[in-house]
RNA sequence: GGAGAGAUGGCCGAGUGGUCGAAGGCACCCGCUUGCUAAGCGGGCAUACUGAAAGGUAUCGAGGGUUCAAAUCCCUCUCUCUCCGCCA
């Protein structure tokens, strides 16, 4: 969410850099302008009048006759003035709510150093790390390679559950677990995560707080349930486990001291990729349930940047193990996400596809989020005086999307014959598997 | 699922209608003291909104209600704890 008052005081600013991401709608900005000014009258007619009725309840307090027509006559006029206190209150809160349902739907402001752009073909690519594998044949794609192999059932995940679900078996699921296991190792113990397993399904206001909720409530799964009140009637499967790990610290004060730090998480992630029919139906590179490993940090405003590129070295380094050919691009503001001031992609090279493919997404989101959840920090005491709270600012990156990064190995690592070699920093994780090879027979 | 207890500031804890944004203690910060020494004394120490400022307003788990006035009374809900049942 957006700073109101910035956004008021700043208007033609904020209206600007909005447009970069595609937002153009001067009514609501003028809407914003009118409403703050509303909310300031109205609290301060509202507030002057509580201080009168306040005022004149301390002095009943001292009639000693609750019974004398003195304290008759003044009850009298301040039930008025209390009639007359619920109006404007009620009035400010119907402002109130406007106010804030717009600026939810608001996106965040792209960092100045952001590329403005208006859709993915402007991402300007920034370094691209690795050979891109050569084949002496012609590569086949994850699909064909893990069905004749036998470690994908996309036939018996159909009958399970629909289309864009997938079975992994034997050596397969074993893939799996054993980048998963092998990302959550590496970013606890070179990169100083702590490790932490959150809910996956969560209210409402956790998916408000990081920005999936209001705007973007058709791509999640709602789970609804009829024996709880209101609050948690409806629970949400996260689309990523940034949901939960970032909420972690909502409505907290953390110790300025603490920061940066960072946590990470292997989840299963739900998305209903509503409009997106018809893309990626091909394999596992799209699915309504996805493995990934999240990496998620929390740090001051002046240290964001420095975090960011922290934060994409720590996803790359998962890629760098592993062997595998990658770019990394940065989002243009037409292709960054609603929370995100500026973001790096990593795209993993796959030779099935002849493309580069997103397989992690790395987002500054500055105090965008933290104003949602209103996660703050207090910064160290200046000359005895404790300091103001401030806005924590707020990073997500995939570190990695388990089931892509799957696809990714089994395309760069495949043979002429159809096996695919077992990079040396997952054998540890495999049993000590080589190589993955046909079914015999 | 059944029975009961509770929720107050960073923590502990007092407070049952007005003088309570809230005693006291601990922790923390600043200063003083330095022959009572893992000590003593003084002061400070919630968050947010509003206002140029002085100030004002809100917040005692959440929401609603009664009242001129609610941390205190009433209603609904949530969470935590204890016991029983069930269960991975």
């Amino acid at each position: 969410m957006l700073d109101l008052r910035y956004v008021v005081d700043h208007l033609e600013e904020v209206k600007a850099l909005l447009e970069t991401r595609g937002v153009r709608d001067a009514a609501l900005f003028e809407r914003l302008s009118t409403l703050r000014k509303g909310r300031s009258e109205a609290i301060q007619l509202a507030e002057g009048r509580r201080a009168e009725l306040k005022r004149h309840s301390d002095e009943m307090a001292k009639i000693a006759d609750k019974k004398s027509a003195e304290f008759a006559e003044k009850r009298a006029a301040l039930r008025t003035l209390g009639d007359e206190i619920k109006t404007h209150e009620a009035k400010l809160m119907e402002i109130e709510q406007e106010l804030n349902a717009l600026l939810l739907e608001l996106p965040n402001l792209p960092h100045e150093s952001t590329p403005v752009g208006a859709s993915e073909e402007d991402n300007p690519v920034v370094r691209v790390i690795g050979e891109r594998p050569e084949f002496e044949f012609e590569p086949k794609d994850h699909v064909e390679l893990g069905t004749s192999l036998g470690i994908f059932d996309f036939e018996r995940a159909a009958k399970l559950s629909g289309s864009r679900f997938s079975v992994l078996r034997g050596a397969g699921a074993r893939l799996e677990r054993a980048l998963t296991q092998f990302m959550l190792d590496l970013h606890t113990e070179e990169h100083g995560y702590t490790e932490v397993w959150p809910p996956i399904l969560v209210k409402d206001s956790a998916m408000r707080g990081t920005g999936q909720l209001p705007k973007f409530a058709e791509d999640a799964f709602r789970i609804a349930r009829d024996d709880a009140d209101a609050e948690a009637r409806e629970l949400y499967l996260i689309p990523t486990a940034e949901v939960s790990l970032t909420n972690l610290h909502a409505d907290e004060i953390l110790d300025g001291a603490s920061l940066p730090f960072g946590y990470t998480a292997y989840t299963p992630c739900f998305r209903k990729e509503a409009g997106s029919y018809g893309r990626d139906t091909r394999g596992i590179i799209r699915q309504h349930q996805f493995d990934k490993v999240e990496l998620v940090r929390f740090c001051t405003e002046e240290q964001g940047l420095d975090e960011l590129e922290r934060l994409v070295s720590h996803a790359e380094e998962v890629l760098k193990r592993l062997g595998l050919h990658y770019r990394v691009v940065e989002l243009c503001t037409g292709d960054m996400g609603f929370a995100a001031r500026k973001t790096y992609d990593l795209e993993v090279w796959l030779p099935g596809q002849n493309a580069y493919r997103e397989i992690s997404s790395c987002s500054y989101c500055g105090d965008f989020q933290a104003r949602r959840m209103k996660a703050r920090y207090r910064p160290a005491s200046l000359d005895g005086k404790k300091a103001k709270p401030q806005l924590v600012h707020t990073l997500n990156g995939s570190g990695l999307a388990v089931g892509r990064t799957l696809v990714a190995v089994l395309e760069q690592y495949q043979r002429a014959d159809g096996s695919v070699v077992i990079p040396e920093a997952l054998r540890p994780h495999m049993g000590g598997l080589e190589v993955i090879e046909h079914p015999a027979g």
